[in-house]
Formats: structure tokens, C-alpha cells, sequence
RNA sequence: AGGACUAUAGCUCAGUUGGUUAGAGCGCUACCUUGACAUGGUAGAGGUCGGCAGUUCGAAUCUGCCUAGUCCUACCA
């Protein structure tokens, strides 16, 4: 082995070797364990917060598999198709000028195939970096041709069962990309608005009742005055009441519009007259299909200006009659120049009343960026509401849990108040609608027109047209825990495995996804006894990883972290070309050039995968945000080279040594006893916090065992048995396989956290553990004997300890040299004290570097010394030529004011007669207790130093 | 506006049903190349647990209010 830790010369032999034995595909016996990854889209990369859930997810899956379950951990991709789509397109406008149009759509969709062949194996490769146990035999993605039957499948089921229709509806329409998106695609911004307020003349001599023969309404997108085609008030209004059911004539287009009465609008808010264009905000859709007002589209899929509006009923049937004139200036006008021009327009015709400074928040599309239009488009719906019931259903009872419980709520108040999903994009990438038109536009939906014509019994020369449009990425992904297994097909693999146990995914797409995931589970999946099948047991939600100081991790904000730049390292040069090359706004890369060469001035050291999984891991308290602390990865990276050097000293004292292997006498020291009696409590505590998904905690718990006691002390107290020339064959027979058999237990405890480390150290010392297998993997997770747990053994160890740090306290304090052995005293003991001492002499003389140890009887007269208390027992160390009288006054003086703090805060209890009369026995005595230790403590000190003093 | 979460050492985080001398890593101070490990060892320093009230014999922990931050939902004429 070599003398320090070397990540990269192990990890990826140990992958390869893993998957060429086919370890991670479903053993086929033994209880079914089953999670799917949340595909990451095909042409991505993996980034901070998949390397925290894919080591969550492998963690548990390892785990699983070690208890001897059939685990099945699905892996594959999604197609992800807005955003694909969008890099394909800027790609091939970059390389040949060309838009998507200039190829046509089966050209194009070629294009993006290649693209994905081309960098589809980035996440792939990045997961068995990761150390991923995925079952990749039967990887899948979105788009494969099995994937795309289950798509259609599921499409038409939800439409034969009427939970999807088409309809002409206002979706929210991104004007870049030229689609609808569903509402969660949306995201508010704050942002500083106006308000302008525009002055409409009544007609026909209507006034209100302040004799006004105008109104006035406030609004903040005048640009959609074109297609005003009421103005409401509210019904109980006294200052309108004059002029419901008369008429205003709608400035610069000079249509008459009714005023009607209704409580949408406020009395209290802006001048109570609310204009109404039900074609581009929803609140107005919704009054127009109240009221049956017309709908005049009057924006083109760019956001400009028609030249004409589009006219329809309040039911989406096309309307003739109504008069669609647009002013000739305004046609083809971006949508905000508009507004300026209407304004400027209104100001000069003297109906600008005034404008007001506003606050609002304004819809965002999340991918291209730009201002979402309300647009009124034909377009696919899923009944949401119908489809959430029963899946509100299964988390009340229970059938599904959030880890941690509170996403609960966030589940509840999102599903009670779902609105229908749109699921059709106007995209070429993607699953293309199975649904048929014949000439009159009527509707078939079927996987083909073929079928159609069979299934609607059609004549067979009728001609129909396939639908253009392709389904919403995430209705396909919500089909991800069964069609991924074959569904529709009935197979072994989706009756082993689904439902799936655990989902581990980000609570930013709760809604996107997990919710959709359920809502299509129960409808489509049925048990045998018809009962809708729930695709997942449990959700762990976890945080976000965010940067150091608490920033989401943004390209734009150049703070990103890709994990394998951590596992291998990088140099400054690439990380500021991985930052700031190739930027959608290369006007931040100054910035991040200066950020970068400050935090990393060096770059990124390498740390391992084992490393990197570690930390995650410690730091996975459920539910919350991650600042990234690179100094954490490397206190962990310390550690793995810690439980590497450990594994160096076993291996040195045991290779070619009988360990026990072959039977033999076997005498286990105090040391031996102890370190098996604590190891069977950690394996108890490990193996509770991964199953109650608080990985932080079990990374703690062995932390703090290796290192502290396994590596502390244990490895210490093997010394003076093992170096010992006295030493009987047993006492070191017993030794080293302790030694042996406890790293072994600890390497397949540590393994589903940290896989590549634990596994080489594991087959290297297996055989002198006395224990055969092919991989460590295949092991079973150490379970707790509690017959070995020996509390006189910890007991013993720690009196042990006391006197061990007593001494070393002393040196410490004195500045006295850890060469220097020490004679030391040992008064006021008890006769188990005694006993403990003559059991252990060999260790203490050997871990408090001693020369000699003298016992005090009653009576024995003892040298000025400076002293430590172990309980009663004094541990003395003689001052003669070592230690300055005024330094061990000092320390003394330390200690009592110490302890009188504790004493008076004691005090302060038991004096209080409440509480002595109402705490429970035990307490007040343990209080009791405490005081007595303290108090004998402090006057042995203050008796000291008083000694000391008068010298 | 409603809701959720967070606030503990200089930094990143633990703290299970109220009773601990409030913990860990990193950083800091002093000493130490002792035959696994300087990616190390030993010994230390450092916290009135965001603030104010309350419940209780007893609160980092339970309740209320306040402050700051993060997020979600809604509204915006």
C-alpha cells in the first residue's frame, strides 16, 4: 500500500470491475428494493445537486443490497425538450446560420439525435465516476422507441377515459420559444412597473353619477386596448350604476364596447372601472366567459401587433361579426414599443389621465427568459383535478411519506387548487401527439392513422393528419417508475419492483415532476385486485447545494462546482475557461474571472469520489439548503487518508502473522474487548440513521469511531500487546484479529457511503480476517451481537483514559516534552483502582510515555507534585526539577475557578426547593451527585495549591 | 397577503421524547518529524444557542410576538 491515499489510482478499476461482474444488476433473491433516478436530461451534465442525490440514492441502494435485498436501482435519461431543442438550434445557428425552419422538422430532429449521440454519455460517464450501483443493462431514455409506446399508451388511455381534452384556451405562450408552457414553467418576478390610467368617452350621453362623460381605467399593459371588449364595474357601485349597459367608444380603434356589471371588479382598487381583454389576461378570460364577452387576439406568437385581431366567441368558436381593426401604425409593432406608442398616443389625444409608479410581479418563461404572453391557443389538457384526488388520497393515509414530513403541506395546498396541465409544445422535439385530424378537424386519437381508421372505424382512404405538436417532457418523466420497467407490458421486472421504495429527488420539482409522477401511477397502474398503484413508498426531499456563501450555484453567476472537478482536481487556468468561456453574457466574465482567481487561487485540489460522497453524505440533514465548504471536502479527504494509514498499520502487523484464521488459542486484551463492544453499538447507530435517511448522522457516528476511537486509541492499545516480547502467542493472536476483524466490520459499514476505499482496503486484509468474497459490495451489512457488548470493559477503558489524559494534560500545560518519560504517583485509590492498575500498567506506561508508576498506601508520604483527578484518584506528577511552581498554581487556580462555576450553578438548584421538590428522583440525585464529585475535586485543588503556595 | 423553513463557536453543520460541563469538521494558539498517518499527534482557547415575553422546578429544545434570511403560493386595475 502506499503511504498516502491515492484516490485515483483505485477508483475507477474498482467501477469497472464492479460492472464487467454485472454486481449491481438485481440479484433476483431476496426482498424487493427498488428506487429510479430522476433522469437528468441526455445532453446535460452532472452538477453539485445530482452528485448529492445520486449519493444519497447509492448510499441506500448499496445499503439495501448489502442487507440482502434485490435491489434495482433504475437509471436512464429524459429528453428534456424545450431545453434540447434550444441548444440544438442556437448550435446550428452558430455552425451554418441555419434556423430549425431552414431544415424542417425531420432534418432538424436528426440534428438534435446526433447531438445527443454525440454528448449523451457525459452523465453516464459522470455517474461511474460517481460510483453509481446503477442497473445499466436496462438504462433507458424518454425518447426510445419502448419509452415512446408507453407514451402513447398512457396518452390515449387518460383521453379514452376523458382526462384529456383539446381546447382552445389562454395558456401562457413564451413568445421566444414559440410555445405554450405549463404554468410551473412560469416564474414571477418583482419588478418595477407602471400604471397608467386611461381616459374611455362614454357614448350615446351616458354620464356617471359625478356627471363625468368619460371613465377612466387604470391598467398596466395598454398595449392590449386593442382587443378591450368590455369594461366592468361593480355591480353595487354607486358611482356607475348610471352607465351599466351603455357604451364607451374604445379610443385610437373607435369600437364601441358595453360596460356590464360585475364583482370582479374592486370598488376599493385603482378608479373601479376595470377594461377587459379576455384574450390576454386571465383574469379578464374568466370574466369573459362569465359574462360571454368576445375574445380579440390581437398579439402575433412574436408578441407584435396583428394586423388584424382575431375574433371568438367566449367559447372558442370563431366570431365573424365583431370589428377587429387594428390602427395601421401599430401593425407588426413589438409588443413594448406598442406600449410606448399607444401611451404617447392616449397623452396626445389629451386621455392620458395620469401614470403611477408600480410595484408587480411579472411572469417570466424559466427557459427562454422572456415576459410570458397570455395566448389564446388550441391546445392538450390533462384533467389535473381528477387525477390528483387519488393521490392526495394515498399521502393522507400514508401510503406515500415525505421525508421530511412538512413537504406534506406543500403537497396538500398545491393538488387541492391544481389547475388542468397543458401538456402540448409547439416543439419538434419530443413525443409527438398520437392524435389525427381529417379534413373538418374532428379529432382521433390513436398510436397511428391505421389504427385510428380501425379503432373510430374510419374508411380507409379517409385522410388524416397527425397532430404537429409533441407532449410536455414531464408528461412523458411522469411515466418514469413504470414505463421504465416495461409498462404497458406486464413483466416480471414491474411486478418485482413496482411500486419502487424510495424516491430521492429536489424539492424544486415537487410539483414538475413527483406530483405527476403519482398522478399517472394511480390512474394508469392498477394491482391485481384493480387497486391504483402508488409509484413510490417514500420521497426524500432534499436541499439545494448552493455555493459557500449560501448563492444558488448560476452559469451566470460563474459560481458553479462541477463534483468531478473535485474528485480530480483542476487547474486554475481550466476552471476560469470552465466558468467564463462560452457565456450567454460574456459581460459578467471580468467578474467571475476576479471571484474565481480569488477563491481558488490554486485551483481545485484532487479529493476522490470517496472523499466528495463523504461530505455530501455529513451533510445530508434532511430537507436543508447545502453551503458547499470546499474545507469540509478536505477535512474529509484527511480522513480517507486517515482510514487508509489506519489499514497500513493493520496490514504491517498482520500480513504473515497468524491472525487467528486458522483457529488457535485467543486471549482478547481490556483494549480488544472494548473496541468490539463499542463497534457493536456504532453498527446499532449506523444502521438506524440510514434507515431513518439521516446520513449525516451516520457519517458522523463513524467518523467519530474511526478516527477517534479505532484509530485514537484502539490502534494505540494494540501497540503494547503487539511490540510486547512478553506477549503470549494468544495475547497476539487476539490482537491482531481483533485488529483484522474490526477494520473488516468497518469497511462494510462504511462502504455504501464511501464504495471505492472500502473495497480495496477490504480485499486486501479479507483473507486475514478469515472472511472470502468477490467484492465487498456482495457482503452483508454488519448487524449488532449484543453479546458482545462489555460495559466493564468500557468501563475499565475509561478510568484508562483518565489517567492517560491526566498525565498528558500535565505535560501539555507544563510545556513538559512527550519524550521526557515521566515517573508518576497514584494516590487516594480505591481497591478497584488498584486493580485497574495492575491489569493495565502496560498500557498506561506505554500511551502516557511513563517510566514508572508508584502506588500510594494510606499514610505514604507523597513529593510536591502536580495532580489530576481521576474520580477520587489522584494522579500525581512529582514538580522536582520539571515543573515551575507558578505555571502549576496558575493551572490549579484554572481548574478550581472552573469548577466553581459548575458548583454555584448546581447550587443554584438544588438550593431552589421547587426544584427538588418536582424534578424526578433521578435527576435530583444525579444534580446531587454532581456537586459532591466537584466539590471533592475543588478543595483537592485549592488543598494543592495551598500547598504549593506555602512552598 | 398567506404559508413553510432557517437563525447554535470566526466559517460549514449536528444537538433524537425539555434535565449534557451545548458537540463535530475546518480555522486559531502552544508544543511535537514517537517505528500507520504532518492529509499527522498532544494539550488548549473560543458559544449569555437571533431578540423579547410566556409555560415549567428546569428551555438551544415547547408556546406567542418581533427581527433577519431563504423558499413556496396568491394578488397586482
Amino acid at each position: 500500500m502506499d503511504k498516502t491515499y491515492q484516490p485515483a489510482a483505485i477508483e475507477t478499476s474498482w467501477y469497472k470491475t464492479w460492472e464487467d461482474n454485472n454486481y449491481f444488476a438485481p440479484s433476483g433473491e431476496g426482498e424487493a428494493y427498488s428506487m429510479v433516478i430522476p433522469p437528468p436530461n441526455v445532453t446535460g451534465s452532472l452538477h453539485m445537486g445530482h452528485a448529492f442525490q445520486h449519493t444519497i440514492m447509492d448510499t441506500l441502494v448499496r445499503y439495501q443490497r448489502m442487507q440482502g435485498k434485490n435491489t434495482l436501482w433504475q437509471v436512464g435519461t429524459d429528453h428534456a425538450g424545450i431545453a434540447t431543442q434550444m441548444i440544438v438550434e442556437r448550435k446550428l445557428a452558430n455552425e451554418s446560420g441555419q434556423t430549425r425552419h431552414d431544415l424542417g422538422r425531420e432534418a432538424f430532429t436528426d440534428k438534435i439525435w446526433e447531438w445527443k449521440e454525440e454528448s449523451g454519455g457525459n452523465i453516464t460517464r459522470q455517474m461511474r465516476r460517481l460510483g453509481n450501483s446503477v442497473d445499466w443493462q436496462n438504462e433507458r431514455f424518454t425518447m426510445d422507441p419502448e419509452f415512446q409506446q408507453s407514451v402513447e399508451q398512457a396518452f390515449i388511455s387518460l383521453y379514452d377515459d376523458g382526462l384529456i381534452y383539446r381546447g382552445k384556451r389562454l395558456v401562457n405562450w413564451d413568445p421566444k420559444l414559440h410555445t405554450a408552457i405549463s404554468d410551473l414553467e412560469v416564474e414571477s418576478k418583482e419588478v418595477k412597473g407602471k400604471l397608467w390610467y386611461l381616459r374611455y368617452p362614454l357614448v350615446d350621453g351616458a354620464t356617471t353619477a359625478a356627471g363625468d362623460d368619460y371613465i377612466v381605467v387604470a391598467t398596466t399593459r395598454p398595449e392590449t386596448m386593442f382587443g378591450d371588449t368590455a369594461i366592468v364595474v361593480n355591480p353595487e357601485d354607486p358611482r356607475f350604476q348610471s352607465i351599466v349597459g351603455k357604451e364607451v367608444l374604445l379610443p385610437l380603434v373607435g369600437r364601441r364596447i358595453p360596460i356590464i356589471a360585475d364583482e370582479h371588479a374592486d370598488m376599493e382598487k385603482g378608479t373601479g372601472c376595470v377594461k377587459i381583454t379576455p384574450a390576454h389576461d386571465f383574469n379578464d378570460y374568466e370574466v369573459g366567459k362569465r359574462c360571454q364577452l368576445p375574445m380579440i387576439n390581437v398579439l402575433t406568437f412574436n408578441a407584435e401587433i396583428r394586423e388584424q385581431g382575431q375574433g371568438f366567441n367566449s367559447d372558442g368558436t370563431v366570431n365573424t361579426e365583431i370589428n377587429c381593426h387594428i390602427p395601421s401604425q401599430y401593425h407588426n409593432m413589438e409588443r413594448f414599443a406598442a406600449r410606448r406608442a399607444i401611451v404617447a398616443e392616449f397623452e396626445s389625444m389629451g386621455l392620458l389621465v395620469k401614470v403611477e409608479e408600480n410595484n408587480m410581479t411579472i411572469p417570466y418563461g424559466d427557459r427562454g427568459g422572456v415576459v410570458i404572453e397570455p395566448m389564446l391557443t388550441d391546445q392538450w389538457f390533462a384533467d389535473a383535478k381528477t387525477l390528483a384526488k387519488p393521490t392526495i388520497e394515498a399521502v393522507e393515509n400514508g401510503d406515500i411519506n415525505f421525508v421530511p414530513k412538512q413537504y406534506e403541506n406543500m403537497f396538500f395546498s398545491w393538488m387541492r387548487d391544481i389547475q388542468d396541465w397543458c401538456i402540448s409544445r409547439q416543439l419538434w422535439w419530443g413525443h409527438r401527439i398520437p392524435a389525427f385530424y381529417d379534413i373538418q378537424g374532428k379529432v382521433y386519437v390513436a398510436p397511428t392513422a391505421e389504427e385510428a381508421r380501425i379503432k373510430y372505424n374510419l374508411s380507409a382512404d379517409l385522410e388524416l393528419t397527425q397532430d404537429n405538436d409533441v407532449l410536455d417532457t414531464w408528461f412523458s418523466s411522469g411515466l418514469w417508475s413504470f414505463a421504465t420497467m416495461g409498462w404497458p407490458k406486464q413483466s416480471d421486472r414491474l411486478e418485482t419492483f413496482h411500486p419502487t421504495d424510495t424516491l430521492v429527488t429536489g424539492f424544486d420539482i415537487i410539483f414538475f415532476w413527483v406530483a405527476r409522477m403519482m398522478m399517472m401511477s394511480m390512474h394508469l397502474c392498477k394491482d391485481k385486485d384493480n387497486k391504483p398503484q402508488i409509484p413510490f413508498k417514500t420521497i426524500y426531499m432534499t436541499g439545494l447545494v448552493r455555493d459557500e456563501s449560501g448563492e444558488k450555484m448560476s452559469k451566470t453567476k460563474g459560481n458553479v462546482l462541477d463534483p468531478l472537478d473535485m474528485i480530480d482536481g483542476i487547474s486554475l487556468e481550466d476552471l476560469l475557461e470552465k466558468r467564463t468561456g462560452n457565456m450567454m453574457q460574456p459581460q459578467m466574465a471580468a467578474k467571475i474571472r476576479k471571484r474565481t482567481e480569488k477563491e481558488y487561487a490554486d485551483g481545485i485540489p484532487a479529493h476522490g469520489t470517496d472523499a466528495l460522497r463523504f461530505t455530501l453524505a455529513a451533510l445530508a440533514s434532511t430537507g436543508r439548503d447545502i453551503n458547499w465548504d470546499m474545507k469540509r471536502l478536505e477535512g474529509y479527504r484527511n480522513f480517507c487518508n486517515k482510514i487508509w494509514n489506519a489499514a497500513r498499520y493493520v496490514e504491517m502487523n498482520a500480513q504473515g502473522e497468524d491472525c487467528g484464521q486458522n483457529g488457535g488459542d485467543i486471549e482478547l486484551s481490556l483494549a480488544d474487548r472494548w473496541i468490539v463492544s463499542k463497534l457493536q453499538q456504532i453498527e446499532i447507530d449506523v444502521t438506524r440513521n440510514i434507515e431513518e435517511y439521516r446520513l449525516d448522522l451516520a457519517a458522523q457516528t463513524l467518523y467519530d469511531f474511526i478516527w477517534n476511537e479505532y484509530c485514537g486509541w484502539y490502534l494505540e492499545l494494540s501497540k503494547p500487546v503487539l511490540w510486547n516480547e512478553e506477549a503470549s502467542d494468544a495475547q497476539k493472536r487476539g490482537t491482531r484479529q481483533t485488529l483484522v476483524r474490526v477494520l473488516e466490520v468497518i469497511m462494510r459499514l462504511t462502504h455504501p457511503i464511501m464504495p471505492f476505499l472500502t473495497e480495496e482496503i477490504w480485499q486486501s486484509i479479507k483473507q486475514l480476517a478469515g472472511v472470502s468474497g468477490d467484492s465487498i459490495m456482495l457482503q452483508s451489512y454488519p448487524k449488532a451481537d449484543h453479546s458482545k457488548i462489555d460495559t466493564a470493559a468500557e468501563a475499565d477503558i475509561e478510568w484508562l483514559k483518565g489517567v492517560i489524559t491526566g498525565v498528558r494534560n500535565i505535560r501539555g500545560e507544563m510545556g513538559i516534552s512527550p519524550a521526557k518519560e515521566l515517573s508518576i504517583l497514584i494516590n487516594n485509590g480505591s481497591a478497584s483502582d488498584q486493580q485497574r492498575l495492575q491489569d493495565n500498567r502496560n498500557f498506561l506506561m506505554k500511551l502516557a510515555s511513563l517510566e514508572q508508576i508508584t502506588w500510594l498506601n494510606p499514610g505514604d508520604e507523597a513529593p510536591m507534585s502536580a495532580t489530576q483527578l481521576v474520580g477520587k484518584m489522584e494522579v500525581l506528577v512529582p514538580m522536582a526539577g520539571l515543573i515551575d511552581k507558578d505555571a502549576e498554581l496558575a493551572r490549579l487556580s484554572k481548574e478550581i475557578e472552573k469548577l466553581n462555576k459548575e458548583v454555584g450553578r448546581i447550587e443554584g438548584k438544588l438550593n431552589n426547593q421547587k426544584f427538588v421538590a418536582n424534578a424526578p428522583e433521578a435527576v435530583v440525585a444525579k444534580e446531587r451527585d454532581k456537586i459532591a464529585q466537584f466539590k471533592a475535586a475543588q478543595l483537592k485543588f485549592i488543598e494543592q495549591h495551598e500547598k504549593i503556595a506555602a512552598l
